[in-house]
DNA sequence: TCTGGGGTCCTAGGACCC
DNA sequence: TCTGGGGTCCTAGGACCC
């Protein structure tokens, strides 16, 4: 509210929330889009990036559909099989005269350390963009630009919509694939910006508008609404993002608790979380699913021996000491059962993994069961500390980690984004 | 939507302690 | 023997997000 232009004290800075400026870039259909950084023929094709997927074999889900393989009902998630059925693979409508190649798409198995090399050059460029930014995932991410531009309006347009236009333009040019980017006074305004004119958009919401651009929104725009909490809101005559603002809050948070609160908030445009990096990660796990779901002792036994080796090299890695070990077991129609157990103190011991993930398993011994998963949790990354070890100080944990998170941060980017 | 994989945060009950 | 109230940890499940 108060402009003050030259008053700025370094130390006297009360930046209100209202003066924030918040970008939030989203990469558009990202697999997709780095499919065709590599093969540009794929520029204007249907493209869909399948998980699990083998060339020509109709298993596994859909990752990441282009728009133009959108336009044919192919969605995130769906089966490999439906797509197909949606939408043929174009190798298969040339051999076949019966099929159409105008209506065909080109299919590619997921490779993420490729998207992943891609994502990290992109990043590189939204640090340079921003004092603090936040990475959300490998084509997501919010940076604080407060300190970069300006919500100062020249010639109709605010200084921070240049500011982000050039981000966009820079990522276009240099890395070569398309972003939507959101700019508004905070996190929750500028996620909702950049969904609001996908692909290629830009959208920019300016204090004291958020209120009025979250109004005509249907209530599960609201990032942390989602269809369960977007039914009920709609059993409470509750169907958009304004009526949601105009809500009393008093029964929002008899439903839902704290989240009712926070949710009422944002759609009334108040969010003050601060863009913070992420940190490092509260639990690692893998998981994998049968083809059919199956009762077969020794095939659950030798999946959860794999899936405790993968997650104990991963902690391993990263350097991650674990407290408790646990298993995920989806029995039908899609029961999601977890059990866990905590050890006395924290270990990195990957037999440990396998023994107890095995032992929690006997209790599902001869239910089918269509997945399987093994966490690890309460993780301590210890390396550092190692070393002391023995001469045990109570809080050297917590003093540690926040005393040198930048620097440590530094170093353990690396392992952010590895396998 | 007949359901892939990797995460986060919240809630609620029970055990246990003081 | 029955009864208070507060706190923490553990476990299971649920909702949500990308």
């Amino acid at each position: 509210m108060a402009g003050r232009e030259g008053g700025t004290l370094p130390g006297a800075d009360d930046t209100d929330a209202e003066t924030r400026i918040v970008c939030h870039v989203d990469i558009d259909c990202f697999y997709a889009s780095c499919e065709r950084l590599r093969d540009p023929d794929l520029h204007g094709e249907p493209v869909v990036v399948g998980m699990g997927y083998e060339s020509g074999e109709p298993h596994g889900a859909v990752a990441t559909a282009s728009y133009e393989a959108r336009e044919f009902g192919v969605e995130s998630a769906q089966a490999i099989s439906q797509a197909l059925d949606r939408l043929p693979r174009m190798e298969a409508a040339r051999e076949d005269p019966a099929l159409d190649p105008a209506e065909a798409g080109y299919y590619r198995p997921v490779d993420l350390e490729y998207y992943r090399e891609v994502a990290d050059r992109i990043k590189a460029i939204l640090r340079e963009c921003a004092d603090r930014i936040r990475e959300v995932s490998v084509d997501e991410a919010y940076l604080d630009v407060t300190e970069r531009t300006a919500w100062t309006v020249v010639d109709g347009r605010t200084l921070a919509e240049g500011y982000a236009r050039h981000v966009k333009e820079r990522i276009a040019r240099e890395v070569g694939v398309p972003a939507s980017v959101g700019v508004a006074p905070n996190m929750s305004a500028a996620k909702v910006a950049s969904d609001h004119d996908k692909p290629d958009g830009l959208v920019v919401v300016e204090p004291g508008e958020v209120q009025d651009f979250f109004a005509p929104l249907p209530v599960d725009a609201v990032h942390g609404v989602g269809p369960v909490t977007a039914r009920e809101l709609r059993e409470m005559d509750i169907e958009t993002a304004g009526d949601l603002a105009a809500a009393a809050p008093g029964p929002l948070q008899e439903r839902f608790g704290e989240r009712g609160r926070t949710l009422h908030d944002r759609a009334r445009g108040h969010d003050d979380r601060e863009v913070t990096p992420k940190g490092r990660p509260k639990s690692l796990s893998r998981e994998s699913a049968f083809t059919e779901a199956t009762d077969d002792a020794d095939r659950q036994r030798e999946t959860i021996g794999g899936l405790a080796a993968d997650v104990a090299d991963r902690a391993e890695g990263k350097g991650a000491l674990y407290r408790t070990i646990g298993i995920k077991a989806v029995t039908p129609p899609y029961d999601v059962n977890t059990r866990e157990r905590s050890l006395p103190g924290p270990v990195a011991d990957p037999d440990l993994v396998r023994e107890v993930a095995l032992d929690l398993l006997t209790e599902f011994a001869g239910d089918p069961v269509r997945k399987l998963g093994v966490r690890v949790s309460n993780l301590q990354f210890a390396a550092a500390e190692q070393s002391r070890l023995d001469g045990w100080d109570g809080g050297a944990d917590g003093a540690t980690t926040g005393g040198d998170g930048a620097s440590s941060r530094g170093q353990s980017s690396l392992g952010d984004f590895d396998a």
